[in-house]
DNA sequence: AGTCAGCAATTGATTGGTCAGTAATTGAGA
DNA sequence: TCTCAATTACTGACCAATCAATTGCTGACT
């Protein structure tokens, strides 16, 4: 351990430099000790290692990542309803580039496939595959059992109305720019 | 649209697949507008959104990228106490390569320096340098601005206890295997 | 009608991670 | 004391995303 409290001391002359680089040591310290630091690391660590958990399980069992399950999810909302691959990116937070790999990989996998859009021959639209909607079946059943057990379980059930009001009126906030 | 209450009606004989395909695709349907699919789907998204809006941030206004910058806070919270890259890698939910990559970009850009565990010579040591500690502290206020937009200002206030507390629970049922 | 700025998807190059396998070191049990 | 299973870091091969640049299409403005 380096002495702190004696390299403040002032007046030896000739430190300053290394005074200096105390205190901003000092400074570092208290800024990574906020309270509100931590607690906004435990959202982002809670959220990817949930994520992460998901996915193994996912991966494991149906064969399939959580990224892709995501894609299911909005294919299966309502069926015969195409989705595009641009309204795909925003809401799963990919890019266009992003999308068009993921979609070439589930196509590959027979999960998905891409119709030309009628109205904009720009645009390309997804749609499930029977194949798809009967993994995502599985999947979704895996995923009850994970979502259950680390997001409802854990938490009183009187605060969990709040959580989930709390975590759209953030989603809300960053909607906007 | 393809009619589903007529494809499910009964004794027409001889379509028994495709009517169990359709019956398939509405049990998708319902699994997939599941209340709480929705709800969790919002933590994870939230998560995600945050961390890049935090990421690009740092990235443009302190050169750091977001994992960088929570690889800063651990060295940061005492200083001269170093932190091994095992304790690291599970604190940011990476894996022992991945620590050994960061960790290696990091000391290249001068921001940790690596020393050898004096107790446990597998061990690795890692240690912020004094220019890494003034990146830091630059970062912790772009830091700062964005928690309290995104993670404080958008919840009421009573909520916020509440919100961290379940967040706690939820990382600690994530904690126990 | 004709132009042109903007958007959707795609591709090549790059990045930041994983996984599987390896070498050095450790500590607990025979 | 020796052995051996577990643990740490690291490396090569891979993977899934990004960014930057390109192509084709669209719609608004002149």
């Amino acid at each position: 351990m380096r002495g702190q409290a004696q390299d403040r001391a002032q007046g030896k002359g000739g430190h300053g430099q290394v005074e200096a680089a105390t205190r901003r040591g000092d400074e570092a310290a208290h800024a990574a000790n906020s309270p509100l630091v931590h607690d906004f690391g435990l959202l982002l660590k809670a959220a990817t290692r949930l994520e992460q958990r998901i996915d193994t399980a996912l991966r494991r069992e149906c064969g399939v990542s959580h990224t892709m399950f995501e894609v299911l999810i909005r294919l299966c909302r309502q069926p015969d309803e195409e989705v595009s691959q641009r309204r795909l990116a925003d809401d799963l937070t990919l890019t266009s580039s992003g999308i068009t790999r993921l979609v070439d990989r589930m196509e590959e996998a027979g999960l998905v496939r891409r119709v030309p859009s009628p109205g904009d021959r720009r645009s390309v639209l997804v749609d499930s595959t029977d194949h798809g909607r009967t993994v995502f079946l599985q999947a979704a059943a895996v995923h009850a059992d994970l979502v259950e057990r680390y997001f409802v379980a854990p938490v009183p059930h009187d605060d969990h109305g709040r959580l989930t009001a709390s975590l759209s009126r953030i989603h809300e906030a960053l909607r906007e720019d």
